[in-house]
DNA sequence: ACCTGAACACCGTTCAAGT
DNA sequence: ACCTGAACACCGTTCAAGT
């Protein structure tokens, strides 16, 4: 059987790009290796190291299409509503690739895409009139929540199946604050999914926390020591 | 050459672990795999699963090092007093190892250790007086930083040498709000390394954030909607 | 019963041989 | 000049053969 006589669309930097994301969002980060995503393409290995120079580039690119989602700034509204609505933006967008926040952090340097994101997340302080000082620290505490993380510690715990009850008792027994608070979270009326937290309450709560924060030292004139 | 008659000291779980946080420290975390730990003992590789499971449980075990440096908490003082020391000292036993944040964050299951150190800093806000409802939302919004995470983005980018001066002036052009602000800091007096950011300030300034915030909803009685 | 060498199924990337 | 198969130097882990 000879390969029908029309050829592929030859391949690009964009379309390499696209197949990276899907590969990913369909059989997980881990499968999103040189190999398989030309296996994907139809394509020999060496042959994707035209459109990236190695596997690094490769991952840059996810990202900036993975930023690249992230909705514009909102224009005429006080600086607060609109970090925070573009800050669930870029949840979202996190939230669509759910690998992605994994992605980002491994890379040690910001790409363009991601350095014209934080430029204008600075711009939306700045313009709101914060000064520059306490804009610098305000960038250093919000840190990666600036791009939608959540931040949370061992998100993935929660959906394993619960432990057999006399494991849960003897958990509840080592460590009573967790156990208490695992049955409040999971008695909540609020929560969404029953038995599990509300992630978006969650992520709103810490994110309003910080901003009102913010907003009470910027109204206070705080300045740092100098 | 025949080895020396005296035999190694026989391996054990422990003597693994501590091999494999030296190696890590030494040499960074991407050369901590199976077989370079294993040649390191001076043992074939396959010795090591006799002393754990494999690599996963080998990750779950230098966290629990880790962890295990953490100094308990000091008693006789308030809850925001004795939640702050206890988090800046889990950030020091984080800087001693470099790759200790990336570890614990790829884990997907919390170990005995990190669940009681979790258990012991969700005890000092309970025991501080605040309710169970507020303790759960406060410990979701504090999330890592608990465990003395940073949270900065591309903590890496500044330590690299900077570019060329023709270069530097075409990036300031493009993302004029980020150069405002990396000159802002290269000129700020509180800085301790010549133009660089001082990152223990940075990490108490948004701790403190957060604890002033949880402080107020506590003194003003907050709770959930329900 | 314990230990371990070889083997398996992967990686990212280099390089030389083919067209 | 371009393309690509084979090869290299790694991984974690299985398994069967050795003691």
């Amino acid at each position: 059987m000879t390969p029908p006589a029309e050829r592929r669309t030859p391949l690009s930097r964009e379309r390499v790009l696209r197949a990276a994301v899907a590969l990913a969002d369909d059989a997980g980060i881990e499968s999103l290796s040189m190999r398989k995503l030309a296996q994907e393409l139809g394509v020999v290995p060496m042959a994707l190291y035209k459109h990236v120079a190695n596997k690094d580039e490769l991952l840059d690119g996810v990202v900036d299409v993975v930023v690249g989602e992230i909705e514009p700034p909102v224009a005429d509204t006080d600086w607060k509503a609109a970090v925070r609505r573009r800050i669930l933006s870029a949840r979202s967008a996190l939230q669509r690739h759910s690998w992605a926040a994994q992605v980002i952090e491994s890379r040690s340097t910001p790409t363009p895409a991601v350095l014209a994101y934080l430029n204008s997340m600075i711009g939306l302080f700045r313009e709101g009139g914060l000064s520059v000082d306490l804009t610098h620290h305000v960038m250093h505490a919000m840190g990666s929540r600036i791009l939608g993380f959540s931040q949370e510690l061992f998100t993935a715990a929660p959906a394993a199946e619960p432990p057999p009850a006399a494991m849960a008792a003897q958990l509840a027994s080592a460590f009573p604050y967790v156990a208490e608070l695992a049955t409040a979270a999971a008695h909540s009326e609020d929560s969404v999914v029953g038995g599990g937290c509300d992630d978006q309450f969650e992520f709103e709560f810490a994110l309003d926390l910080l901003l009102e924060g913010i907003e009470r030292l910027h109204r206070r004139g705080w300045m740092s020591a100098q």
